[in-house]
RNA sequence: GGAGAGGUGGCUGAGUGGUCGAAAGCGGCAGAUUGCUAAUCUGUUGUACGGCAGGUAACUCCGUACCGAGGGUUCGAAUCCCUCCCUCUCCGCCA
């Protein structure tokens, strides 16, 4: 949510700044209507409740003075006190209605993109920061996509997933399943060594806590909502764990809070009919390690730094190749002021694929979900800076393994970081790795 | 799911219609005392919104709201009534 004294005050800068996201055209006019409607009525509202105080003092006071509670003084004063009570009573939904309205076009409003976002267009204009491992890019030109090798070696199975499910699910079996828990005790493993403690999170969460972290209420239809409850499947581990903050009022000196979180993700992806129909790429339910940062707004932007860096990490230590990509306006998540994607190199696509998407949200997410700081000695409190970023999704990981690692011979190499997990170096098929290591 | 108890300021906890933004204690902050620490004493101590009030500002001043949430009764609600949410205890069920 943006301020809106920040909104109320410089209107031309903000409108500025939204429009560089897209062609759209953003109008906070309304905005700054509703707004001095609200506080008109609001100090109408006041001035009456302190008269209202006023008469309530004052007749407890004329009878304990001597005055006659029956007395035509006093029916007056409750005479107007019931006036008063009828304005009141007037106001008061105007208010609320405005209150309202105002809350609801301030959360449908994404959060400004910081100075430093590239302006673009479309994702065409999204920057190059860094590119890493093009040595481990394999030369082999036969190489097939993860979801048939895997189908092949009998450690994916797309078919009875959808049976059991729907399209877009899969199931992991014998060696798939391990190597996709070992990836998860890996990622985890190496960012809790970084310094982030990690978590296991509530996977289902409220209505309050998706409007925190931006989910709603403007994308509502991308979650999976439980019927008759008010609970939603988590899209992901952001939502859970920095509303873990949600209300609060932290202690300067309590920051930064760093935090990692395997969960499972549920998605709906609705509106992705026809893309990525093939494989782990884009999945109703997959499992992700998420990185989860609160912070100082003075450090937000090392912070940011050092979150991508964390995320690199495990692209590095599995030895695949991957590009930075910082985020232009026009391509920026909704909360995002600032954003850099990690994308792998899948070599049956030709092409770089996302494998994380690092945010620093600002105080966006802290303004929806109140999420503060006190400074010791200091009057008053501020919002904190948020920060996620995937540290990876492990789908997509375990696609990246299955393509880039693939043997001429059909099996997959263990990346060096891998075989401790696995006591493994090469994966030929799903029931021989087990029975080796199992038996 | 059934029965009961309860939700008050950073924490503990008093308050059952006005003098309560709220006792007391703890904690925090400032000062005094003390060779240091500790102890003691004194003072202070929330948040949000609004203001055609003062200051460049930090801030000060004024008003309002906030005792789980929402609604009602009343001139006046932490206190009475209704609805909802949450927590705890016992029983049932269950991994």
């Amino acid at each position: 949510m943006l301020d809106l004294k920040q909104i109320r005050e410089n209107p031309q800068l903000v409108l500025l700044r939204l429009n560089s996201r897209s062609v759209d055209r953003y109008d906070i006019e309304p905005i700054l209507q509703l707004d001095r409607q609200q506080r008109e009525l609001e100090k109408a509202r006041s001035h009456l409740e302190a008269r209202r105080n006023e008469i309530a003092k004052s007749i407890p006071k004329k009878i304990k003075d001597g005055g006659d509670p029956n007395s035509p003084e006093i029916q007056v004063l409750r005479d107007e006190g019931n006036q008063i009570k009828a304005t009141l009573s007037e106001l008061d939904p105007q208010e609320k209605d405005l209150k309202a309205k105002l809350a609801e076009v301030l959360l449908a409003l994404p959060n400004l993109p910081s100075e430093s976002t590239p302006i673009g267009k479309s994702e065409e204009d999204n920057v190059e920061v860094r590119r890493w491992g093009d040595e481990y890019i394999p030369q082999n030109p036969n190489i097939l996509p993860h979801w048939e090798i895997g189908e092949k070696l009998g450690i994916l199975n797309f078919e009875r997933a959808v049976k059991v499910a729907q399209s877009r699910f899969v199931t992991l079996i014998g060696a798939g399943a391990a190597l996709e828990r070992a990836l998860i005790s890996f990622m985890l493993d190496r960012q809790t060594k970084a310094g982030y403690l990690e978590v296991i999170p509530p996977f289902l969460v409220n209505s309050q806590s998706l409007t925190a972290t931006n989910q709603l209420p403007k994308f509502a239809e991308e979650s999976f909502k439980c019927e008759s409850d008010d609970l939603w499947l988590i899209p992901t581990a952001e939502v859970p764990v920095t509303n873990l903050y949600r209300d609060e009022v932290l202690e300067a000196s309590q920051l930064p809070i760093h935090h990692c979180a395997y969960t499972p993700c549920f998605r709906r992806e609705a509106g992705a009919y026809g893309r990525d129909t093939r494989g782990l790429i884009r999945l109703h339910q997959f499992n992700k390690i998420e990185l989860v940062k609160l912070v100082h707004p003075s450090t937000s932007e090392e912070e940011h730094q050092s979150l991508v860096r964390d995320a690199e990490a495990i692209l590095q230590a599995l030895q695949l190749p991957y590009r930075v990509m910082e985020l232009c306006t026009a391509d920026l998540g909704f909360g995002a002021a600032k954003c850099y994607d990690l994308e792998v190199w899948l070599p049956s696509a030709g092409k770089y694929r996302e494998i994380s998407s690092c945010s620093n949200f600002g105080d966006f997410q802290a303004r929806r979900g109140s999420i503060r700081f006190k400074e010791a000695g200091k009057k008053g409190t501020q919002f904190i800076h948020t920060l996620n970023g995937s540290g990876l999704a492990v789908g997509r990981t375990m696609a990246a393994i299955l393509e880039n690692y693939q043997q001429p011979d059909g099996s997959i190499a263990i990346p060096k970081v891998l075989r401790s997990y696995l006591g493994r170096e090469v994966l030929t098929g799903a029931t021989t790795y087990n029975k080796e290591m199992y038996s």
